[in-house]
DNA sequence: GAAGATGTAACCATTTTTGGGTATTGATAG
DNA sequence: CTATCAATACCCAAAAATGGTTACATCTTC
């Protein structure tokens, strides 16, 4: 077994060390081409034989995720190991719908990085731990035609409005004056939205909305 | 010349990548610890002796400016490389402030690296050439008594400890487990940020925190 | 040595959040 | 037409946050 494999990050430490990983795993793990963002990984693709790509999710240029998407409508025979800094469902089902069937954490362990591209070569999915309870809902939502539609997070609009408000810091019961509803029905759309988004807390919920630039800091 | 350092990233591939550029470059540099946070950096420096440490500027549980500030009150002669995503002038001025003898950008080239640590090594600063500009912004800003921490101040060691893991997320409960401390007293550390602060929700004290870059969301 | 800052810990009461139900209306999709 | 979804509203209980007070030991600073 022999598995050639092309690294994709900007950041030259995170290449050396996957690079080192996988020579430290055993033989049978080729790096066979490096790039910095997803236009290259695509240029790539044409000059190399590959089994197994990893990307960084947040790439200039052409983000992961992008990538995956034109790079398998190319090469559909082609494994994609996405490695993300972000652990959050809607990250993670993106990543799925777009055809991905590794999700690595990026303070994974370093056996699993091993395994993620194992699993894939073999044609299975890995996903990291911390991730893996996304399947699920992956698989459950794409029964009513999910993945298919860019939306993969399905907020109402209501509930984006609350979400908003609540990030902004305002209270049930401010929103309830904001939004000339009552307190109770504040709390159902929040509820709503810490379910859908498997958040908890409030102070998650403000740091979401910034990454998802529903609020600016 | 034997150069002993600590590398601190929540993020193994980061670690093993920065391992294996300065094996890569010779034999005098030689990782004596590794860290996962700031917290765990503070530990180990009572159990090894390094010369050179480089810190994540975003790592969980305390961040690299705030482990730069803390480290260097207790032993200044510990020379302190940052190590950023980001090659913002606030952050490189902060590192600065707070005593780092060196800013690298986490696209740095594999040479860099070592440059950069032998430069503090030798008692030089090393900023990477796409920051290199804030250099002298730095300077003009230290005959105004800079280095004294303006911006988030007023803060206590223990009450920034405590702002950082609230805007992370964790509860009190869970802070109170963390820093080995009561529950009382991390409510009594959060009733002091919050009155210095003048802020009266955990959602504007999270907003707050990624503001003055305390986290990064 | 006194004064002030810091970190620790406890007590209290009130408000807010979090999370679980159920139920009705109107709109929309199959 | 009917089944589902969105929005509304209410009930409940447990957990957590918020905000106030007091107290004491340590440490630095003047």
């Amino acid at each position: 077994m022999r598995i050639r494999i092309l690294i994709a990050d900007d950041h030259v430490v995170v290449r050396q060390g996957i690079k080192t990983i996988l020579n430290s795993l055993g033989e049978q793990h080729h790096v066979v081409a490096e790039a910095e963002d997803g236009r290259e990984v695509l240029q790539l693709m044409d000059i190399h034989d590959v089994d197994v790509t990893i990307l960084d999710i947040s790439m200039p240029k052409l983000n992961g995720l992008e990538t995956t998407r034109r790079l398998l409508k190319q090469r559909p025979q082609v494994k994609v190991v996405i490695l993300s800094m972000f652990d959050d469902r809607i990250s993670v089902e993106k990543a799925l719908a777009y055809g991905a069937s590794g999700y690595l954490v990026k303070d994974s362990a370093i056996e699993e990085v091993g395994q993620a591209i194992d699993a894939v070569y073999r044609g299975e999915t890995y996903l990291s731990p911390s991730v893996a309870k996304y399947r699920q809902t992956f698989y459950h939502g794409m029964k009513n035609d999910y993945g298919r539609t860019e939306t993969v997070i399905n907020l109402t609009d209501k509930e984006r409005e609350v979400l908003q408000l609540l990030a902004e810091g305002f209270t049930s019961k401010e929103i309830a004056v904001e939004l000339n509803i009552t307190f109770n029905t504040v709390n159902v759309h929040r509820k709503h939205i810490m379910k859908k988004l498997n958040i908890h807390k409030s102070a998650d919920l403000v740091r979401y909305a910034i990454k998802e630039g529903i609020i600016r800091s």
